[in-house]
DNA sequence: TTAAGTGCAAACCTTTTGCTGCCCC
DNA sequence: GGGGCAGCAAAAGGTTTGCACTTAA
């Protein structure tokens, strides 16, 4: 069993409210809503914009409790995952990226420095719904990124 | 610098030339072309229809020539990588997989079973290009995978 | 001849897991 | 109070690397 790398596009999160969403899910699956959770949560969800990898998120929440385990981070945010709270991503250097998960959006990602731009396409969507019917699949999620170098690499 | 997971869009391997554009990019670069990257190669090239990952295929190969090395066979996908004649794909299983570079494709990949199909959209690649530009990128590769239930698996 | 390549094992990195003590509910 | 949880360290994959020997050119 392959594990989706995307929820379901049903589910938005912003700023405000993953709080009410962690605590309506955690509690449903009969979980707790532990210190150690909320502050990486809290990092997650508040302070970081960047596309941010275990290591990166681990750093940042380490400075506000620095007796936090690496192994805590990873079990949050499977946890995350599977409440649909947070999605992996993959861009091939090696690690597993999170983001939260928001409105559905796709990678543009520089090749040269690593910049990532977020997009949508509804019509790109669309296609992907067609191609998938015509094999008779049923489409749950998506994953798309676009290599390329960016205007400010390219004139460099 | 992150590495690119598909080579351009020129190359086309199909089973009869890969062995020429082998040997004339390994000479150009110096290299050489020795009895274990021919074995990998035919391998690769000539007996493996799905997408492997380095361990199916090192077992393919094992069979053949049972003293050869996990590291070679790292080691030779990764030569080929730079010679645009395999690219890289992660579906998320934890491995990372490789195909000959043959015509460009996306992937459709069932979650349940672990099926993969192949297919391309010029519409959704004209799209993407559309997309890049916008943005300011020049577009250079991409990856796409879909993921959902086969026709199969839904039915059960 | 000689520099690149191989095989082996050890190292590396990211991620997972087992276990003991802790703390949320 | 009890069961999920945290922290730690060790294990578990997958991939890379150092080294001494081998081999293609």
């Amino acid at each position: 069993m392959i594990h989706q790398q995307r929820g379901s596009k049903v589910s938005e999160v912003n700023a405000g409210n993953w709080r009410e969403k962690l605590r309506v899910q955690i509690v449903n699956k009969g979980l707790r809503l532990t210190q150690q959770r909320l502050l990486i949560c809290e990092i997650f969800f508040e302070e970081l914009t960047e596309h941010a990898n275990i290591d990166e998120l681990y750093q940042k929440v380490k400075r506000r409790n620095g007796s936090i385990g690496y192994a805590t981070v990873y079990r949050t945010l499977k946890l995350l995952t599977e409440c649909d709270l947070a999605t992996s991503i993959q861009i091939g250097d090696g690690t597993t990226r999170f983001e939260p998960v928001t409105e559905h959006h796709d990678h543009l990602i520089c090749t040269e420095c690593g910049k990532i731009v977020e997009f949508e396409n509804d019509e790109i969507e669309r296609l992907q719904e067609d191609v998938a019917a015509s094999f008779g699949f049923i489409l749950t999620s998506h994953s798309m990124e676009l290599f390329g170098t960016c205007q400010n690499c390219a004139s460099n």
